[in-house]
RNA sequence: GGAUAGUUGGCAGAGUGGUCGAAUGCACUAGUCUUGAAAACUAGCGUACCGCAAGGUACCGAGAGUUCGAAUCUCUCACUGUCCGCCA
């Protein structure tokens, strides 16, 4: 969430950048300076009943050391009108702390200068195109028909045992998913990302702290029973294992990268988009996750960015980079670049990647801190990446890579798969 | 799942109703001494919030309660250790 100090020294700045969002934030924002301002002088009056209180209390205690019996009995009685007093005032002010708290949860983060405007990712600009698209050729099939033919996805399996969007990998298909999670690892590795395999169910402050609650609330799955989420990206334990830590500031920066499934519930998506591999509730993914001091957190977006693109170079799959738009960003992000592969049978452009720059959104909802030289402490920005997504990658190499004598991997995946072909 | 013990500052560990935000030790920081280091000595050393400041408030697992006053008493919950059971 935003800083209060920083919406009421940037009000005007902030309400203007929160219309790319398609936004009209004024109200929300003079009725938190407002509830902050209530919730101040409550907040000073409570503190001053309190230290009185406490003052009093002191005073009982040394009464009664002096043997001075009827002035104590005099002074609790005092005491005691004080505590109820206090006890009203901070009724108000917690009331006025959980408002403050809901308006603030509410505001999503403040869009990078640079975010164009618009609606939808229709709207999202293209920065740039990479790689050769490929020629269709006449028996080109989608991936969906290829799964089926090589025997390498079975989504009917999936559905029998599971539902929709929780397909089986079988044969190749998973010994090629295996390949891929081991080379994303391995790159990252080796671009300096320490590796982690964290839980893939997490508690609900951690839903909190990195902002999937309660914006998403409905799109994870929730067990009620233990109060869990499963998690929809490694994003939420790998930023979490930083939830209220104070860094020192040459311990920045953080780089983790770990591989998880990823859970998702979809609700409200349909068609074409959810066909086949293109959308799951269950999928792979290996996420970059880096802490970095603020002053560095666009360049080092700009180097996940160009890491991202290497990893899609190294598998020959032609990709676009896109700036999302206002009205595509994300709740938390300030700024967010998307990588979509071109998948030639089905003639689509999926998102395989979504790189963000969250800035200190997460850092204040997580109290994720440096120490500075001056011992200042100060939030830490927080960026995250797609390093990938397995199953539109899975898709598009199918797609892609298919001739008349099956499918051709990657020359980079075949010391991890240990075969050539499908 | 059953029984039992516990949860205090970076760590260890005192504290069972009133000068306790909390002894002490270790660690850490700065200084003295030293050619340098170690040792020794001296001082400092939690977090958050309010306030221009002086200062104030809160925090001893979490929440509620008793009391003029709670780390200390009561209740609820969570977690950890140990033993038993079950199990990868």
């Amino acid at each position: 969430m935003l800083e209060i100090t920083r919406i009421k020294e940037n009000k005007a700045e902030i309400i203007e950048l929160l219309k790319v969002r398609n936004m009209d934030a004024a109200a929300q924002i003079e009725k938190i300076i407002a509830v902050d301002e209530q919730w101040r002088s409550n907040k000073q009056k409570q503190d001053s009943l309190l230290a009185e209180g406490n003052a009093i209390a002191k005073q009982i205690g040394q009464l009664f050391a002096q043997k001075k019996q009827e002035e104590a009995e005099e002074a609790k009685k005092r005491g005691g009108e004080l505590r109820d007093e206090e006890k009203a005032v901070a009724e108000v002010v917690n009331a006025l702390a959980d408002e403050l708290q809901n308006l603030l949860y509410e505001i999503p983060n403040v869009p990078h200068p640079s975010v164009p405007a618009g609606n939808s990712d229709e709207d999202n600009v293209k920065i740039s195109e990479s790689g050769q698209i490929p020629v269709v050729g006449k028996n080109w099939l989608p991936h969906w028909e290829l799964a089926k033919k090589h025997e390498i996805i079975d989504f009917e399996m999936g559905v029998k045992v599971t539902g929709a969007g929780f397909p089986f990998y079988t044969g190749k298909g998973a010994r090629l998913q295996r390949a891929l999670i081991n080379f994303f690892l391995d790159e990252a590795r080796d671009a300096g990302y320490k590796e982690i395999i964290p839980p893939f169910v997490v508690n609900e402050a951690s839903g909190y702290a990195t902002g999937q609650l309660p914006d998403k609330e409905g799109q994870m799955y929730h067990d009620a029973q233990d109060n869990l989420y499963l998690i929809p990206t490694a994003e939420v334990p790998l930023t979490n294992m930083y939830r209220n830590v104070i860094l020192k500031e040459e311990e920045l920066p953080i780089k983790l990268t770990g591989y998880t499934p990823c859970f998702r519930r979809e609700a409200g998506s349909y068609g074409s988009d959810v066909r086949g591999l293109n959308r799951l509730h269950q999928f792979d993914k290996v996420e970059i996750v880096r802490v970095e001091h603020p002053s560095q957190s666009y360049e080092v977006l700009d180097q996940m960015v160009a890491y991202v693109q290497g990893l899609l170079t190294k598998l020959n799959l032609p990709y676009r980079t896109l700036r999302l738009c206002g009205g595509d960003l994300g709740f938390t992000a300030a700024l967010t670049i998307d990588l979509e592969v071109y998948s030639a049978a089905q003639d689509k452009w999926l998102e395989v990647s979504s790189i963000s720059n969250f800035e200190a959104y997460q850092a204040n909802r997580l109290k994720l801190r440096f120490k500075d030289a001056d011992k200042k402490k100060n939030l830490a920005h927080t960026l995250n990446g797609s390093a990938l997504a397995l199953p539109r990658i899975l898709a598009a190499l199918l797609e892609n890579n298919q001739t008349d004598n099956g499918i051709n991997i990657p020359e980079v995946l075949v010391p991890y798969t240990g075969f050539e072909t499908i």
